[in-house]
DNA sequence: AGTTCAACTAACCCAATAGTTACATAGAGG
DNA sequence: CCTCTATGTAACTATTGGGTTAGTTGAACT
């Protein structure tokens, strides 16, 4: 079989179709999250018939869960890509607090799908295998980037690095996904060009003290 | 009039059902979020009739305004009794994340209204007056900590009581927000006493490091 | 005791919505 | 070029759910 790229476009086309409907399914659950997103708004926005999310993925529910897996697959395949370990530490964290942070603004679903799925007690997510081993990689990841700091006399002894992780995903994560709420309380236009850039230096700024000795 | 507390029970109390009503909207809201909570269950779970919410709140909507209205206000009440002014600035801080900390973990439904709420581009906050006022107030009681402290000879000079505020909010919120996914994610048990105390003591040493010369 | 009004109930309405059924046809393989 | 199946359409169903209508009754005040 021809790769998809050189296979010229056809009228009924599977896959083409399938990847409409994610897409969809994706900006609709990010938008209203799974209570609020409708099925044939997805399937309008997909410029797919309604039958055809359900031949494909069964239910709203496994669509959901279906978009949710690829979320988790897609930030934590970006990070994989990063090549920190030939950065010194300090270097490597710094890059991580800052691909952290722009993908969550560069990629809003993805805390929308998350906040979704923690309203859901994380239902659909604990079916799902793929996810909890990727997740493993990331915390190796900075437990890295921590035991060589420390070697080389540059961070303190003792950090737990699933609270490291933690911290450095909170302080990107709360100020993006409460933008709305955020503006409001703090009276500031938190999405500025000037508010954003501000907010990083923090964040790097947190996590270096939180680390460095 | 008699106080509420001495007036003996009615058959018929207008102020008690829209109390039952409240109190049985924010544990729905908090559960399913605006758009997955049930006007028909939020009057049953108040043991009222559904027509006494139109009567008294005038529409889903207007009650979830209400309800997430009440909650900014709850926690905002509560942070203004915490009387830090007498303490050490050290000390005061520490106290102000402890509390914050203490408030997410007792009351999730406010954290669950928080996300509904941005979910919805904080469209009823947006109509609320109270809760900006109530606000300012927040920001001006980090700031005389910060002052203090700089006097002192404790903190250092310029930081941002905002971006200060959000971060001891944030890293208590994400936390606690996501302690579902977070535990399939982290394999961990986020909410056991072990967990939720290291978590806690990591987020005073974040905070301290922070702002501590 | 009677009047009045707010508190309350039950039954209803109808638009929206997840999911289905029945049918049509493009196009791959023989 | 014929057949069969995966891809697709459209119209339908059953149910849910926000909101309403019409009517009932407790109790405050004369």
């Amino acid at each position: 079989m021809l790769a998809t790229k050189t296979r010229k476009p056809r009228i009924r086309d599977a896959e083409a179709t399938q990847k409409r409907i994610l897409a969809a399914a994706k900006q609709e659950f990010a938008k209203k999250g799974l209570g609020g997103a409708r099925v044939d708004d997805i399937a309008e926005r997909a410029k797919a018939n309604k039958r055809m999310i359900y031949h494909y993925f069964g239910s709203k529910e496994d669509l959901f869960q279906r978009v949710l897996e690829d979320a988790y697959v897609d930030i934590r395949t970006a990070e994989q890509k990063l090549e920190l370990d030939h950065l010194d530490p300090k270097d490597a964290l710094e890059r991580l607090v800052r691909f952290t942070w722009k993908y969550y603004l560069d990629n809003p679903e993805f805390l929308t799908m998350v906040n979704s799925e923690n309203l859901h007690k994380a239902r659909h997510l604990k079916k799902s295998k793929v996810v909890q081993d990727i997740s493993r990689r990331l915390v190796t990841m900075v437990d890295t980037i921590l035991e060589r700091g420390v070697k080389q006399g540059l961070f303190r002894e003792g950090i737990d690095p699933v609270q490291l992780n933690i911290t450095i995903a909170a302080i990107g994560y709360y100020y993006l996904t409460n933008r709305f709420t955020g503006a409001i309380i703090y009276e500031l236009d938190l999405m500025s060009r000037q508010a954003l850039d501000t907010r990083l230096q923090f964040n790097i700024d947190t996590i270096m003290r939180l680390v460095c000795k």
